[in-house]
DNA sequence: TATCAAAGTTAGCTTGGGCTAAACTAATAA
DNA sequence: TTATTAGTTTAGCCCAAGCTAACTTTGATA
């Protein structure tokens, strides 16, 4: 069909050219990967026991609390909180952003990994992993996809 | 069902203690997911062109020649490829069982991708970063799950 | 009110991976 | 054979993220 093409005239890259493509997508963000990790466990505890202790953060990130307090200073220098010594930390908007889409990424990652009957520490292990990796086109077809296999299990067209 | 949970009394988790147990996976290999990544660059080119240089390393990568040098020299240290200053090098059995599991990963997964709707170049992207976190159970359950629904779409026309 | 343990912080170190500038090698061209 | 130069390596730096040891703060209890 004469205009079925709709843009996609892609010149077929080669394998080493598309990974130089993927390597070469710099600066994406504000934060680092590690950053998302610290702001997702501080979300799920804010939301389990309504704050976010060091130790608490340091045991379900398997790490020393100096780790901890150096990386809360960095989380307050970048915006994602607001960090008082001894006191304590408040995500701010922008934190709670990305936090948020972390525990989003997650339960969809974990959701469609046991769909395809990967078991649940596995799921979560690897969802863990992935979580990070996730262009926002990817996301929603994903999502997509998750919802459609839901439901149309049977209704299959 | 009596006899129907198969071992699957797992107690559900919290979400906080997957993502402790998630992190408190340690030393899986004895690679980083960046020598991975040079591994895999390696292969394609020693695939394409016979050989693997420096410069094409430093252009797929995105880094400069003298990071390719000092990394060279860590993969020949863990045993992955023999580097003979200024003269080259040469994947050993070890270091090409890793490529190759790479370039396996990155297939399967922007086969995926693409079947989900995901366009060509995101695809590549997504996959160069969730490549490294795959478990064996994950990767398999993938496999089998592209096999079917290749199979599946055809049986569906 | 004074003490003390638990929680948090600082100091100082390590490692992986990155960079630029400068030095070196080897293959080719003259 | 020598000069040139592209490709490679070394030196020396940076940064994120981790750790242990030592110190400080806080809050509870005597
Ligand atoms: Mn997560
Ligand atoms: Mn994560
Ligand atoms: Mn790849
Ligand atoms: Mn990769």
């Amino acid at each position: 069909m004469k205009f079925g093409l709709k843009g996609k005239l892609a010149k077929k890259e080669s394998r080493l050219e598309a990974i130089r493509d993927a390597h070469s997508v710099q600066g994406r963000t504000s934060h680092t990967y590690r950053m998302e990790d610290y702001l997702e466990v501080i979300y799920e505890l804010i939301k389990e026991k309504g704050y976010a202790s060091a130790v608490d953060i340091s045991e379900y990130l398997n790490v020393s609390s100096p780790s901890v307090t150096k990386m809360m200073q960095r989380l307050d220098e970048s915006g994602h909180l607001n960090y008082e010594k001894y006191r304590g930390i408040m995500l701010t908007d922008q934190g709670a952003s990305v936090a948020k889409s972390m525990h989003e990424r997650h339960n969809l990652l974990v959701e469609f990994l046991k769909m395809i009957g990967v078991k649940d520490e596995v799921a979560n292990r690897d969802a863990e992993g992935i979580e990070h990796h996730l262009h926002p086109e990817t996301l929603k077809k994903l999502e997509q996809f998750v919802k459609y296999w839901k439901k149309g299990k049977k209704a299959n067209k």
